[in-house]
DNA sequence: GGTAGACCTGGACGC
DNA sequence: GCGTCCAGGTCTACC
């Protein structure tokens, strides 16, 4: 008989906007299921890979409102129940109780979300602030490799790839696993194409501890010392670096790419040449300081909502493979 | 310090 | 069905 666990998150928190807020809530091993709301994935623990079942009951035991795109529709505060296909030792659920709580933001309390409200109540009255990212670092900065110099299908592409192939019991693959995969294999069955060795080397890096997790995501680390360290990491330019300090929580950068320059031209309507714009678009959003991230991707974020529905309606399968900047 | 071209894949397009 | 072109961020060589 599987263990059902609990997880405690703070009284603002809601599963189905707060996971459904950043791009990778779409890439495997996730799977986000728009019908139920709930959100499943292949945790690689101590005893073996399981796959866990995520949901937020409401509290009253009532389905969710119909009407969608509302704040009314989010069910807020209840603890999520964990459920997963195997029956989990206790400190396997102590373990994937921690990959959850990283993955899901849940150590951005409902004290950290309001400050970030008085700088932009824009998105008060949704109440987003959170945004979802991996269980681990490593896997945050596999995929932010995986979407450099690619159109989004191709990312969704090589995540399931890396999993199915690579991955063990469909989780996402070990660093240990992927140091030890072979080139050819990377780029024939998961389709990374010239990404093969620098996947391989950032794996290598982390399985022997050249790569220190703990000092990436210490806050006594210093943004300037880590954006360097990042940067000199290979396949990691100036768009990764900025993308993997958000994911470690660090807002006051932007990772600015060809969808920052679309998002300025016709939505802030800025003009001149792309290096230009990119140069406006920083500056726009400077006001917001130590959350300019967080204000710059809910901007995008409502735009693809306006375009293709709600985002926790979306499916990887769906609407999900279908974001490119050339549709926008 | 700035810039051009290669890297690889998948999709669009023309024949 | 095939060939060509293009988009995407990083890296290297070169000025």
């Amino acid at each position: 008989m599987p263990t059902q666990f609990t997880i405690p998150v703070p009284p603002d928190y809601s599963l189905t906007r707060d996971a459904c807020s950043y791009g990778y809530f779409l890439l495997s091993p996730n799977h986000w299921d728009p019908r139920t709301e709930t959100l499943t994935r292949v945790l690689d623990l101590e005893g073996g890979p399981a796959r866990i079942v995520i949901a937020q009951p409401r509290q009253d035991g009532k389905p969710a409102p119909a009407r969608i795109s509302k704040a009314s529709h989010f069910t807020r505060g209840a603890d999520l129940a964990c459920t997963p296909d195997r029956r989990l030792a206790k400190r396997e659920i102590t373990e994937a109780s921690g990959l959850i709580a990283r993955m899901l933001r849940l150590d951005d309390d409902a004290t950290t979300i309001r400050a970030y409200h008085k700088v932009d109540p824009r998105f008060k009255a949704l109440g987003r602030g959170r945004l979802f990212r991996s269980p681990t670092l490593f896997e945050d900065i596999i995929k932010t490799v995986t979407s450099c110099n690619v159109q989004w299908p191709s990312t969704v592409v090589m995540n399931e790839r890396l999993c199915a192939v690579v991955g063990e019991g469909g989780a996402f693959p070990s660093a240990r696993k992927l140091a030890r995969a072979r080139a050819s294999t990377l780029r024939a069955r998961c389709r990374v194409g010239y990404r093969d060795k620098r996947i391989i080397e950032l794996s290598e890096m982390f399985a022997s501890g050249e790569i220190d997790p703990h000092w990436c995501e210490d806050p006594a680390t210093s943004d300037e010392d880590l954006r360097k360290f990042l940067i000199d990491l290979p396949g990691i330019g100036p768009y990764a670096a900025a993308n993997i300090m958000q994911l470690l929580g660090r807002y006051h950068l932007l990772p600015l790419d060809t969808e920052s320059v679309r998002h300025g031209k016709a939505i802030l309507g800025m003009e001149g040449s792309d290096k230009a714009i990119m140069k406006m678009i920083d500056a726009h959003f400077a006001p917001f300081g130590p959350h300019k991230f967080r204000s710059y991707w809910f901007e995008l974020w409502e735009f693809y909502e306006q375009k293709r529905g709600p985002s926790w309606t979306w499916e990887r399968e769906t609407t999900g493979k279908t974001f490119t900047a050339s549709q926008f």
